[in-house]
DNA sequence: TCATATGTGGTGTGGGTACTCCACTTACAC
DNA sequence: GTGTAAGTGGAGTACCCACACCACATATGA
């Protein structure tokens, strides 16, 4: 009995978990496959597609990561830390204005880098839930970069944060009508909204959505 | 011999074409039942949801539209001219930023209204062939409106009419990820987009594609 | 070397899609 | 009324998807 539980809790040496040297090395090349095959084409990619770039059969796939946003979740992981992680670093920028520039472009070049992480940001379901904390620290860190934007008086006072949210889906859309003719669109598009959240001749707006039918937009969404 | 070609050649009374009575009731339904799922649910509702709201066989339907891209250009035959139309209002109006401004509202709430619209617009492929001419034909006519909203000082210099076709790309956007919550998002991003191209204190954009270039990209969609 | 927990890939499943086949029915011309 | 071209709908096809099953292989501790 001591036998079989020593054997059950064994651990393997430098892997992510407790994972045989052949088991870890299949999940690393599936994660890498995937980060390839979801930045080129989308959370759409198939399953079978990833275990075929990978080399491993899908069985072995769907034993690492039951389900499709199990795998979508562990390879996006990264680059929803550093998309949380980049308004700090736009609140180290000693121009809160420039900063908030910066930020917006930044993160619009993520989503334009990579249209798996584009439909992360914005359109897809359960996987929302896994990132939800990271969401939320981006939100917090966009909600004091508005307020020292806004001191400078050159930040409009009628920006929302759920404004950011609207941009990533209004950049989501230019990126994926233009993913095969045209890529740089979104350069043009980003640069008419930060034009217009410069607070100069601002006239009345419609009103933004609130937080929660924002949240609710985000999460509705499986297509 | 003489019968025969008669009976070939018959002709129903009322019918858009040569129909007989039933098969052009049935036509008449599969339309309206497909404009409604349609713009309920994007060009990605099933062919088999349309026939059973119009109530008649899937044979029936495909007999009369043999592919769905058959059943989307009838559909949106209308609208797309109401599209191309809705230019020509545009141009009637005396000022022509105000006009310039209705119109691009207009055409976005076109989009807001009818997802399917939305698509075909934007993301869609030999669908995108069948309107060809109409697109033409809205593209002349917005590059008259720029020069005029251009001449009233109003119109930054820099706007060229590709721009159009990214902001519906960028609505397009919006449109898809608030269809089910915060459905009026879209007003405020294209608020902020017209104060943008209002003309005062323009900083260098990133350059626009090309037309060719994206009319390409409209072309090399499919989904 | 050996026992075995763990890992493996080919094949199968259930559900979705656009689209087709075919035996039957109906509207029309005479 | 009757012949028949035209129209009909349900069941079927081929293909895609995410995901499950299972007989076989292998890395590992002893």
């Amino acid at each position: 009995m001591q036998v079989v539980r020593a054997l059950h809790l064994r651990r393997y040496p430098g892997g992510v978990a407790d994972l045989r040297v052949d088991a870890e090395r299949n999940r690393a090349r599936l994660i890498t496959a995937a980060r390839e095959v979801f930045a080129e084409q989308g959370l759409d990619a198939s399953m079978n597609e990833v275990a075929r770039r990978a080399g491993v059969g899908v069985a072995t796939m769907f034993r690492r990561f039951p389900t499709k946003d199990d795998l979508i979740t562990a390879v996006f992981a990264d680059k929803m830390h550093a998309y949380a992680a980049a308004v700090d670093d736009a609140l180290a920028d000693p121009d809160p204005w420039h900063g908030f520039c910066t930020h917006v472009e930044r993160i619009c070049e993520m989503q334009a880098d990579d249209r798996g992480f584009t439909d992360v940001l914005t359109v897809v379901f359960p996987t929302a839930k896994a990132f939800e904390a990271l969401r939320d620290r981006a939100g917090l860190g966009f909600q004091e970069l508005i307020v020292r934007a806004k001191a400078t008086g050159h930040l409009r006072q009628d920006f929302v944060h759920q404004d950011m949210i609207m941009i990533l889906m209004a950049n989501a859309g230019v990126l994926t009508a233009t993913a095969q003719s045209a890529q740089d669109t979104w350069r043009r598009l980003v640069g008419y909204l930060i034009q217009s959240f410069a607070t100069e001749a601002a006239a009345p707006l419609p009103d933004p959505p609130t937080p929660p039918q924002l949240y609710r937009a985000l999460l509705r969404q499986k297509r």
